[in-house]
DNA sequence: TTGTATGCGTTATCAA
DNA sequence: TTGATAACGCATACAA
């Protein structure tokens, strides 16, 4: 428990004065430096130790221009996917030797601008974004940039050409994946309720969902592809859209699973059938669409292994550094799995 | 997007050089300094602007010794209730101008300890902590304490005295409501699946569940009292101890959520109707209880209003400064309440 | 209202 | 292998 003087922090000048070496000394067997005689060492650390020393990050940083720490910016800590990449980022950049600042833009725009200055503030040696579904000027990125400092989006990524790493999940392929899947399960009037074209998530998935529809020659009624953003409200109206007319989709393809969670509360209200008449499938196997009755056909997008990559690639940057340029030209792609439930019909 | 040269960046001596003024009067005009004409902060901003002038917190936190950086330790932010808490923090803190460290510990007391370094290093204005179950010595945080660094626990503190000031849900109310419950639903033998007693949270409840039995007069069964981690696997296994034997339990008061769904799911495998047989209850209102059927009765701890308070209690701790205690003596309890679902078949 | 001078704690450069 | 010294960028006490 408490006990001492406050406010005092003992320094490496302490340390020195203690052991009677320079205070470069003691800075060197701090930071393993090669020449340092092993007893020195020893007895830095001991006597650290028995001072209660600790590194002041704002001195080091300051003076060696680097600060072992990166920024994350991300819309929401409590989305299942990003919850899991961020545990998975954290674990391993410890590993590292690396610390991580996360903030949440709530999918603010504003919010993620000020949250650049605020880490650029705080001089991180990279930046890890997933991008709100409304930013399409990433011009607040460019200090970063400019800097040399690199940048690695993820999820939701610029559009375009822009100098940093992008790791991103395989929509298309996902879309296409969901598409077919309720394609074989017999659906011909598929809805497909997505979220704003602003965003890559969004146009890929469409492509997706388009290229499988078109593979089976299958039509795409306008009036059953929404793109708004993806929240139980905006779900909930779009299925009564649907539903309310004489012509109603016999599959829904949901780009998120609270969108699915919501198409299968309207379908129990209104007394459809689902998988029978009604077949749903979401978007990134949030748990909850395990404990929903009937469980719900979602794609798997593999955060960890998201979180995984983005580590890789960052300390691949951060070593290299070799004055090369700071981001990989080619787009990391994750592959996604297609987990099929009972909203389908065709598993368990 | 990119270009320009990189890594110089421009300091206050750039602008000062730039506007024929001394360094002195840029950090002033920066700092909202009250001696400074205002003529010359706007030239200021405007040059700092032109400049792509950024502050660097690691020289102004070294020469103030104030970061305006409050660090965060939890055990995951994937769990809803610390998922909402630092969401309202963050933002609140946001609003007083600090920043936010988040750190997770991964429920793992070494882990907890590294982040104390790590965050000590970084020399934060003030700690927030939610400790791992299995802390039970908080000595880690004591350089903190040592230092005059305000510490605020939530949700799982430290047992007994200690110079930090507390912040938590009404858990021995908690369950005393939902035990009162279950009794008001007419369950005889209630079990209670709970965690380990090394956390605070779990003696309240566990005391609140005994108030409640012994004012009905209702025995309690050493065999369906459980504390142990609360995972969904340990919920499975004390299930399967309990409805294995000749009399079984008509209610089940579960410590958290993903408790009470093992229970239900574990209740539907086995064909024991739930509520008619079987009445359960959970805890902390996670959005899972609401989707899952039957629907599960919970207790909602507001964990927006626990952000709230403790941000609240923060900028006084932080303003007093005057070297009086920087910590509150009497702890902070937030209300609970008691959401009825289906689960115990009083509402719907 | 502004300028001068100094130091926060550490690391890098150079010399020993 | 170690020491002396300067410098990182900024904020502040004091002087003007």
């Amino acid at each position: 428990m408490a006990g001492g003087k406050k406010n005092y922090q003992n320094t490496i000048l302490d340390i020195a004065e203690a052991l009677k070496l320079s205070p470069a000394t003691i800075s060197r067997a701090l930071n393993n430096h090669p020449y340092v005689k092993e007893q020195t060492r020893t007895d830095v650390m001991e006597m650290a130790t028995k001072l209660g020393y600790r590194r002041n990050h704002m001195a080091s940083g300051l003076r060696s221009n680097k600060t072992r720490t990166i920024g994350l910016i991300i819309p929401r800590v409590s989305m299942f996917f990003h919850a899991e990449v961020i545990t998975t980022i954290q674990n391993d950049l410890h590993k590292h030797g690396y610390n991580l600042i996360i903030c949440q833009s709530n999918d603010s725009v504003n919010m993620e601008q000020e949250l650049t200055e605020t880490l650029y503030a705080s001089r991180v040696d990279a930046l890890i974004a997933a991008c709100t579904l409304q930013t399409v000027d990433f011009s607040h990125f460019d200090k970063f940039v400019d800097h040399g400092t690199p940048v690695i989006f993820y999820d939701r990524v610029p559009v375009g050409d822009y100098k940093a790493t992008f790791i991103k999940g395989s929509d298309f392929q996902g879309a296409y994946l969901a598409t077919n899947h309720l394609i074989a399960a017999g659906c011909k009037r598929i809805a497909h309720v997505s979220g704003p074209l602003t965003s890559n998530l969004y146009q890929d998935r469409a492509a997706g969902f388009l290229k499988a529809m078109e593979e089976h020659h299958l039509s795409v009624n306008p009036e059953w592809v929404f793109h708004q953003e993806l929240t139980h409200e905006n779900a909930r109206i779009a299925m009564q859209e649907m539903f309310e007319k004489d012509i109603v989709p016999d599959g829904i393809f949901a780009d998120n699973d609270t969108t699915a969670i919501a198409a299968i509360e309207f379908a129990k209200e209104k007394g459809i059938g689902v998988p029978d008449a009604l077949k749903i499938t979401g978007y990134s196997n949030d748990p909850r669409t395990a404990i929903i009755t009937p469980s719900i056909t979602s794609i798997e997008q593999f955060p960890n292994l998201v979180g995984t990559r983005i580590v890789e690639v960052l300390m691949e940057l951060l070593t290299e550094e070799a004055e090369g340029p700071v981001y990989k030209t080619e787009p990391v792609i994750i592959p996604v799995e297609l987990i099929s439930r009972m909203s389908t019909g065709v598993n368990k």
